[in-house]
DNA sequence: CTTCCATATTACAGCGCTGTAAATTCACAA
DNA sequence: TTGTGAATTTACAGCGCTGTAATATGGAAG
């Protein structure tokens, strides 16, 4: 068993393999009768179709991969779980590739060295340059996802983080707070994405009519919690003040909130705090957490609409879509009602 | 481009396709002149194999699925990490399966409706019974994650979770608390896991010379930390009293950290807390959250390799593996230092 | 300069399926 | 009864690759 073929179904009820072929996909011109004497020597042989052979025949795997730096971060994890359903709803199963976020890992993505399992990927490029990503060839479908500057010839799906970060930094203003830190850009090598956040962040302070200070930036060793408390708590140790801080994620809030905390200093009394990404944690810690949500489900679909039309042919320069976000206040930073912008 | 197959390499270089095929495989007996030449070849067009020929050749397609709930909870996010790391150090790649812990998306799960497609499967059952997972035809290598009593003739591998549900509550009893929770099991239909893991709680319990008391069991309508937040919530306006509280899981204790907060009891003073998987937020609650810690590379390890043989063609029994957990005693439940329990 | 053997290379079939085009069947009108 | 077109069903090739078995090559031995 586990080996029953077409062609063993088609002895069976003594018709052609096609005429199987035609009763699994549900081809319109086969009459009942067949039909059920199809439908019969399926079942009791207990037939599955395999899907390599399908895909051999017609060029399609109905796979489709999302590849990411690492699938135990929230954001991450929690965007994996919409993809696959958004996916699944279009007929498509979910690879998940992970990048590990090295270079490595992500070359392997854009090569693709192994052709033909995937009718397309979606792609959130950590470390890898526009050029680079364009330079690549491409035997399959791609959309890229996040803050990266895309190269022009491929699709690219965001949400508009200075203007996120921007909308965050006003909130903590608009609470009357004046030393705002942001925390949680990398060391060296900035990230796109932590620079696209820390213009904004910077562009509100202007606004605001303040200076931004070099002293309130805080970069961290790696974007885990981990390193945002070190980070917070060596900023404390040499006597550095703020009194709100606008994270580069969730997890470096959260860090920030536990670093806080061991110092005695309130959240939001003392420092008021936004994160970026809503991962569900943030409903949860103590205080929760104020924080950017990017519209995920309109992430997904907007994605997975590109990449169908590129997965049919499409073929005409990089289309580039933003998607809405959301500021959430809490209460690590509250006061003003849920603002949309767009 | 690319559309390059193996026949273009081979004209290209002026050989046969077999030839091209043994460069790309190492093949030992290939002139080095020749592997050059191929190489060349192979470079200048940029070929890439395609799988989908290969497997329909080989019958192997080097992908292996890891099917549970929900890659969305911290847990088997976490878990697909490392599996997934694993996987990837034995040469597989590694697909992710959602069932929704609904009844219908595990039996997807076990009856591959479509076959062919993995060399073999992880699963974690939440709803299917032992009996049922063993009825179904096995195309498919499979083996068994978690608690769920697994059928006689499946591999499985788990923690001893009424062991480990003991060494939490004689933790908390060791602390001397006396009015011990557990919070977090299923409503209605528990689940394997909770009824071992409370099997576990209640025997620590009677081995310290309590009875065990049913109104201090917490059950919650998910799990989830919203749900577990509403059941602590409702104990406390209530009336209940406890002093410890063991729970289901991280996500569960995570809930109740917050509903203690927010009644102002505070942790671990008031109440003493245990969690469960030791997701990696458990080290920046506040206070952070003492802990079973299975051991999940291992239980990684010992999944691929019980799969590995199967794959590899054992035809044997269902093999029966335990993993090694730790107790992590952190702030929620301070005291003793780690202890290894297998 | 043969002969022989080990090593390098190739021809060919077939993995399981579907698209195309051709063949068959059927119902109904002439 | 026969013709006609529409509705069903079938034959066949081929998707890209690899295993097997057979063939070619080249150097050492005779």
């Amino acid at each position: 068993m586990g080996k029953v073929r077409l062609q063993d179904v088609a002895s069976r009820a003594g018709v052609s393999m096609k005429t199987v072929s035609n009763v699994v996909h549900d081809y319109p011109h086969v009459s009942e009768a067949m039909r059920h004497r199809v439908q019969r020597a399926i079942d009791e042989l207990g037939y599955r179709p395999n899907v390599l052979g399908r895909r051999l025949a017609t060029g399609r795997t109905g796979l489709l991969a999302l590849a990411f730096a690492d699938v135990s971060l929230p954001y991450f994890s929690e965007l994996a779980r919409i993809v696959s359903a958004a996916a699944a709803r279009r007929g498509y199963r979910l690879l998940l590739e992970q990048t590990d976020g090295t270079l490595e890992g992500e070359r392997a993505v854009v090569s693709s060295s192994e052709a033909g399992l995937v009718d397309g990927v979606i792609f959130q490029p950590s470390v890898m340059s526009s050029t680079e990503i364009a330079q690549h060839r491409n035997d399959v479908p791609l959309v890229l996802l996040g803050e990266g500057p895309a190269p022009v010839t491929v699709d690219h799906v965001m949400i508009d983080n200075a203007a996120a970060a921007a909308a965050a930094t006003t909130h903590l203003l608009n609470l009357g707070r004046r030393r705002i830190g942001f925390l949680g850009h990398e060391e060296q090598r900035t990230s796109a994405t932590s620079k696209q956040r820390l213009r904004g962040y910077q562009h509100a302070l202007e606004e605001a009519g303040l200076t931004p200070d070099l002293d309130l930036l805080l970069p961290s060793k790696a974007v885990t919690s981990a390193d945002a408390v070190v980070a917070v708590s060596s900023a404390l140790d040499r006597g550095l003040h703020f009194d709100g801080l606008v994270c580069r994620d969730d997890l470096a809030a959260i860090g920030a909130l536990r670093a806080l905390q061991e110092r005695g200093l309130g959240v939001p009394d003392d420092v008021a705090v936004t994160g970026w990404d809503n991962i569900s944690m943030t409903s949860f810690t103590h205080p929760t957490l104020t924080t950017i949500a990017p519209d995920t489900l309109s992430l997904a679909e907007t994605a997975l609409d590109l990449l169908e039309e590129r997965i049919n042919g499409h073929d005409g320069m990089g289309r580039h879509r933003i998607v809405d976000f959301t500021l959430l206040a809490r209460e690590s930073a509250p006061g003003l009602p849920a603002v949309l912008v767009s």
